[in-house]
DNA sequence: CACGAAATGTGACGAGTTTAACAAAACGGA
DNA sequence: TCCGTTTTGTTAAACTCGTCACATTTCGTG
């Protein structure tokens, strides 16, 4: 109790945990009862070697010669994900990634749900998007206090995103994922993450077309 | 010129130049004309040390004492990033997030656009997005072949996406964006990358509520 | 029950990346 | 021109992560 030994799970490996467990449920719903770190690494494009070791860190969860129990992972790994705590999320700026996000809505994840909206544009306050009604920023605090929400998706443009950023952090929100490319300077109790999608295509051509760039010294 | 000194570049270094050229431009924008690392630092988000290591793989960029050009560094890292080539891009998967990308199409970047889109529903195919008109499937093959296009987004559903990529790769695509979480078994020089959103929520939240999970032994 | 086969969990290594620390260089005011 | 200040570029060290290799464990058949 007092000696936790508490390894620290890498970063690698946590970022990992989503793709296994989606892969380990779709093989759930083929029949499958058991799998090899071997086929699981097929399936998921990862190393076997790196799948043990990514296991490891949750404790001792196959058995020798014989491989993993599907369904005990998918009961390890969702737990960690707490895939079966609802995770309400607020969205702000509804344009047209905006607009997207709220119509898919996470369909296929019955636990995570957009479930309110905000922007700044009268013309679409008040309209109704998959039973999600755009509120504007002034109701902000209000809902997603009442809501006890503490994560956002942004889809604000770069020039309001600060302002807009900082008006969630007050309002009790710590985790943003953000579309816009500008880095915004938060507490440090915030967790930011960015989802450039220009970025997303240069570092795909970046790192397909050229590995390297001459460096004439 | 025979002792090429062709320093290979760091994956990681590579995938911050977008956030740096971008950054560069906004200053640039605002009048700025001379920044040292630590300023650029705080805009960026990115430690200052990391910053001149980075900068270091592409020459001594800076002067002792005064900090960097900012007109220099963003014709340097402009001519890396070939902002100045246009690219253009293939859509496969017109639904609500295709839409969404095609409405945006890169606004911002004057040389990247989605200059072509494709579905399989009969329901899309036709309509025309932003001066994009939807086209079949079956016209894939000889619109980027005609186009030349070798970099494709996709949002097709999981279901279909390796057959999808497989179509793409046989008609030239050697780099794919796609936002289905479930990865594709492709060949080796194919140059694939996944935007997965609930698996970004997911990490988002693990990340920050949980640095780590008690592990037992 | 015994034994070969199968597959895990992990020590060790090495590649890649970040950071601290500092010498060298250039600035700019007097 | 001189000199203290500023800031770079880089050496060295710390850290993270992925993979090899293999001892160990368990399986499953005869």
């Amino acid at each position: 109790m007092t000696n936790q030994k508490t390894t620290r799970i890498p970063r690698m490996t946590l970022s990992r945990l989503p793709l296994y467990y989606r892969t380990l449920c779709n093989l759930a719903d083929e029949g499958t009862r058991r799998i090899k770190s071997a086929d699981l690494g097929t399936a998921t494009q990862v190393e076997p070697t790196t799948i043990r070791r990514d296991f490891s860190y949750f404790g001792e969860l196959g058995r020798s010669g014989y491989g993993y129990d599907v369904g005990h992972l998918i009961r390890i790994f969702g737990e960690i994900l707490e895939v079966d705590e609802p995770q309400y999320l607020a969205l702000v700026g509804v344009g047209n990634l905006g607009r997207a996000l709220l119509k898919n809505n996470f369909r296929r994840n019955p636990n995570m749900a957009i479930v309110c909206a905000f922007d700044a544009d009268p013309g679409v306050i008040g309209e109704e998007i998959n039973q999600v009604i755009v509120q504007p920023m002034a109701e902000l605090g209000a809902t997603i206090a009442s809501l006890q929400i503490n994560t956002a998706i942004s889809t604000v443009p770069s020039h309001s995103l600060q302002q807009v950023s900082a008006k969630l952090v007050d309002n009790g929100i710590r985790s943003i994922l953000s579309f816009a490319p500008e880095p915004v300077i938060l507490p440090e109790f915030v967790n930011m993450r960015y989802l450039d999608l220009t970025s997303e295509v240069l570092n795909l051509l970046l790192l397909s077309e050229r590995g390297q760039a001459a460096v004439a010294k």
